[in-house]
DNA sequence: GCACAACATGACCGAGCGGTCAACTTGCTA
DNA sequence: TAGCAAGTTGACCGCTCGGTCATGTTGTGC
């Protein structure tokens, strides 16, 4: 039999992250991995991006364990389901995120600093077509906490901009939030898409934000979650 | 052995579509069907379309079967393959919307046309969640074409509207086809989206397609396959 | 350089899928 | 109302999937 610990299942290992040197791959919180395991991880994690890219979140396993180069069992040696696979993705994707509204915060052109989230968002969202991993989570996993840190960081700068004026009244933090997929999502109902395309549509959806010509809307703002 | 044409390959059946009695369920310019057949093949479209609605394109043909009340065989015996029930009821969609466009063409108010047609394809959107079904088909097949002329719809309504003054210059009838499905993608992210906030987007994104305050946009227009 | 825990491997499993078909039932026509 | 083509049925097939695990391999701390 099997030690009770497996490595998949990081919570049931003890560990004492303090003591392993730093800039160590530490998933989750476990114990710093050996070098192969790191090496294989990030090829799992690169596989599995590409691939859930390619063929949404009906990519195989096993595909991903051939892209990479490993045999299926490493994979799940590294993420105990397939949903464990794609949320880690998603997570990653979504710290990026959250990263950029961040720094754009506070700036002294908020409507340039809107436009850049929209324009970053969008951008990442067509060159890894995370769209998909990015549904709906279950309550309280990790990636509702960070799909709402996201938002949580977008809500100052859609404040900002609405203070300067550039940003109509009626339009929210979460508005923003959920209009940024939009541009993607418009592009995909082509066959073959310009790789810029997206560009055009962020113009038309932060167009439509925009204080000019706005005319009432037909539904109150949603709240988030 | 059995007969070499079975329902389920019209092409091989040999037909006179002038004999049948008018108003008979007519599947593709096959035989009228016997009145058992007829109430099954819309049961099956029926439950299709909720079940796609519910579980996207992985709905299984047994669930479907089983909300039909019907055995799995039958499903089959009316659409080859899981392909051409999907593509039967994007089909379906795809028609409905070419006649609203048709219908709005040629109104004494182009903004108004247009806002209706948006406001048309949202919703028809939002409740059959039929976005999945309406993915870039195969060059040259039926949904293809059907898509197409959907599109040629659309066009004219957009150039009255522009011709008009009430829509910016720089925006084509693909965009706006395009952007059709835009409002309902973004009330996606959504847990538990209120079941008319779709129309809160639909006016941005309309707003967008607005002369005042129209920025210029990045990308050009893209042509339609 | 040894010893052992950590890791990698791929054959294997049960479930569920799309799709088939021989046997049975039924609506329609003459 | 008899006869039969049209329609229905559900067991069955081959296949792929996510996931497991006994066995073999390797990086690492001492």
């Amino acid at each position: 039999m099997r030690p009770a610990a497996t490595p998949a299942d990081p919570a049931a290992a003890v560990v004492t992250p303090e003591t392993s040197p730093p800039g160590t791959v530490l998933p989750d919180g476990g114990r710093p991995l050996r070098a192969d395991a790191a090496r294989n991880r990030e090829a799992v994690l690169t596989a599995a991006e590409e691939e859930f890219a390619a063929r949404g979140l009906e990519a195989s396993i096993s595909a991903i364990a051939r892209r990479a180069g490993i045999a299926k069992g490493t994979v799940f040696r590294h993420f105990a389901t397939k949903e464990d696979l794609a949320t880690a993705i998603a997570a990653r994707h979504a710290r990026e995120l959250t990263a950029i509204a961040r720094r754009l915060r506070g700036s002294t052109d908020p409507e340039a600093a809107l436009l850049e989230f929209l324009t970053e968002a969008a951008g990442r969202l067509q060159r890894r077509r995370v769209a998909v991993l990015m549904t709906v989570p279950a309550p309280g996993s990790e990636l509702d906490r960070l799909q709402r840190e996201v938002h949580d960081a977008v809500v100052p700068l859609v404040d900002e901009a609405r203070a300067a004026g550039v940003l109509r009244e009626d339009v929210t933090g979460t508005d923003v939030f959920l209009l940024m997929c939009a541009p993607v999502h418009t592009v995909d109902a082509l066959a073959d898409p310009p790789p810029e395309l997206w560009r055009r549509y962020v113009g038309v959806v932060f167009d439509g934000l925009r204080p000019a010509g706005a005319s009432p809307l037909a539904h109150p703002a949603p709240t988030w979650r």
